[in-house]
DNA sequence: CAAATGATTCGCT
DNA sequence: GCGAATCATTTGG
């Protein structure tokens, strides 16, 4: 086991989304399905603040079938269908009760590449041109693709050994903030600067 | 039970 | 830059 990877604790997830957001980044999401091993480093991220952030789905404690797993204890997948066509992974994060979650927005491929062209263009790595490799991972649904994540995923346990994030001890890459995407009807909330990505990541899926 | 809608992506202009 | 695709989930009758 190489010592300079491990996976993140019960702890690391059990903070305000803010927080875990930034503190993702260089983050390492492993999936391992149907016999592939999948990594990618996490290169952008956004914060939901739970109950008063009117762009989460768990805006003013809104507790349904599909959000209840933001409810529960942190360190669990939240994966839902978005128009019907793609997935978006999201990680529980803050207390029991405290409904907050981060989507990860976009990756960096690291293992299992010849894998992700296939889920993804069912073609091979080698076949792809470069604007199909940054296409990979650099926005939540493709990701979603790539990683074979989807809805069965949903309540995952990440502290178990099929799906989890792992710390690397070198990273530390410049973070910048800006204002989430795709959120417009959030009125006030639009505009707070919870998406983070790393500075002069090609695999950001915006400036 | 029927209708409205969206944490997006892709393709065309 | 803009609009369509497409369906699970939500909301209201």
């Amino acid at each position: 086991m190489n010592k300079n990877l491990q996976k993140l604790s019960r702890s690391f997830y059990g903070r305000d989304s803010v927080t875990v957001a930034r503190e993702l980044l260089g983050k390492v999401l492993v999936h391992k399905t149907g016999g592939q091993e999948l990594r990618a480093m996490i290169v952008e991220t956004e914060a939901y603040g739970g109950i008063p952030d009117k762009a989460a789905h768990s805006y003013g404690g809104k507790k349904t079938p599909r959000t209840k797993i933001m409810f529960g204890d942190p360190g669990f997948s939240y994966v839902y269908l978005i128009y019907g066509i793609y997935n978006c992974f999201n990680i529980v994060v803050a207390k029991e009760g405290d409904p907050q979650a981060v989507l990860i927005r976009a990756l960096e491929p690291l293992e299992g590449l010849e894998n992700m062209a296939i889920n993804r263009y069912n073609k091979g790595y080698k076949e792809l041109s470069q604007k199909q490799i940054y296409g990979l991972t650099n926005g939540p649904g493709k990701l979603c693709m790539a990683m074979n994540i989807d809805r069965s995923l949903n309540g995952e346990d990440l502290s178990q050994d099929t799906l989890y994030l792992e710390a690397r001890k070198e990273e530390e890459q410049k973070i910048v903030e800006a204002k989430r995407i795709g959120i417009d009807y959030a009125q006030e909330a639009k505009d707070y600067p919870w998406r983070f990505y790393l500075k002069d990541n090609p695999f950001v899926s915006a400036k």
